[in-house]
DNA sequence: CGGAAAAGGTCTGAACAGTTTCCAAACGTG
DNA sequence: CACGTTTGGAAACTGTTCAGACCTTTTCCG
């Protein structure tokens, strides 16, 4: 006789997601694979990272080295040394297989899909509804107009868009949960296959949507964010047919 | 000479806020104090209660034995045994002063008000978009009636509400970080004074929300939260002065 | 009545993670 | 060129957490 357990306790979700280690291998991808370091650029030194992040220096240096080994980081003594981010994960449309990923992930993807469509028109319309210093309005454009870009790196352009305008909102925690959900996605998202008329509607959105939020206008930002996201969801759910 | 850091990584927050320990009790508390276990009621097995949070029982017994010497819980041995829970923490309103509390949270009363303000709308408006279940709607019904309740205990019906709301979403991932975020502001909002005009207002907030799930309409359910929770703020940075 | 079942209570050794301390390499400056 | 500084590299020791087995208490049921 098998208790039909109907669950509805969020509570009782697991106390943390794998080990210290796993955990912060997942967040320097997460910076990487995000844009928030860029090719070429540094990490913060050991120690202060490692105080950041709320964990010893042993097994800070421990996933540094998984991702040495991975071939995404290089690391160099002396003064001016440091770690360095050599290349940010396979080229876009070159991951595996998308419809066997998207798969996978199952009922996770419906979720990380309805977070995302919760979490960034609410972040946008945020971020149009307070006063924005100047850093964060040309940050803004600059992430615009970097995100246009048809070279490689178009993933990590737009995560690194999504992000400014998360990060605009002013509230870190909305700023966390976006990154988080970001990269929950990355994968899938890098996957889409590359369509002109796809990109430039893409584009297109991403302009009106900074635009409304340069301009404080909450409800354009928000509705504009929402087709954006409904778009991509509808893409990806394609995927599974 | 003080170097400026900008962080505007939300990458580099702490990879665990505190040991296995410290986060078990504080979910424990989250389930009792946002209702999810009421009094009389007891917690699922140890056993069973440790594989869902992924903890070893060792650390869960600790836990509950910390929140048993603070008189929230009780444990009985034996066939019918198990932990249930005593009481659900202060009665509204005998808090210890509120604006000491909101002065001490700082930036993160506004941090935790803000990502509210995102989520809480969201949900309501995700909620209302999809169709639900019989037992989602009466759920919904039940806790809506049992929120008006003007005896003790106010606080807690108030959140199963919101809680309820946040479930019908679909996305465990919404549901959780409404949790976290209800959690966050618990305190404060029990330290609300309890003025009728207020309550009468809430209440009806409450109703034309769940009314508008109910009947489908994500954009009625959206704003009615959104005046909600823009409600209880004003309070809450009333208390600020 | 007596055993099976279901619950909490206890113990132990191994794996994991954090702290501390020192070492080694590379660069810049006087 | 030598020294100091800033960086990564490594080892030893300590506390936490875990998995699993076993014990005790209580109730249900044949």
């Amino acid at each position: 006789m098998e208790r039909v357990e109907l669950p509805e306790v969020p509570t009782w979700r697991p106390v943390r997601g794998g080990n210290a280690f796993e955990i912060t291998v997942a967040r320097l991808v997460q910076a990487i694979r995000l844009g928030l370091v860029v090719v070429g650029e540094r990490l913060p030194p050991e120690r202060e990272l490692a105080e950041q992040l709320r964990v010893s220096r042993v097994t800070l240096r421990d996933a540094i080295a998984a991702l040495r080994e991975a071939g995404y980081l290089e690391s160099r003594r002396g003064r001016a040394g440091g770690t360095f981010v050599v290349h940010s994960g396979p080229p876009d449309g070159a991951t595996s297989d998308a419809t066997t990923l998207a798969r996978e992930m199952g009922s996770q993807l419906t979720d990380a899909l309805d977070f995302r469509r919760v979490l960034e028109p609410g972040a946008a319309a945020l971020a149009a509804a307070r006063p924005l210093a100047a850093a964060q309005r040309s940050r803004l454009v600059a992430c615009l107009v970097a995100s246009r870009d048809r070279q490689q790196n178009r993933r990590v352009h737009d995560s690194r868009l999504h992000l400014a305008i998360a990060s605009a909102s002013g509230s870190p925690s909305v700023a966390a949960a976006v990154a988080d959900v970001q990269l929950r996605l990355d994968q899938l998202l890098a996957a889409i296959p590359v369509i002109r008329r796809n990109l430039d509607h893409s584009d297109a959105q991403h302009t009106r949507i900074v635009d409304a939020i340069l301009a404080g206008d909450p409800e354009t930002a928000r509705g504009v964010m929402e087709e954006h996201c409904d778009g991509t969801a509808e893409l990806l759910r394609g995927l599974l047919g």
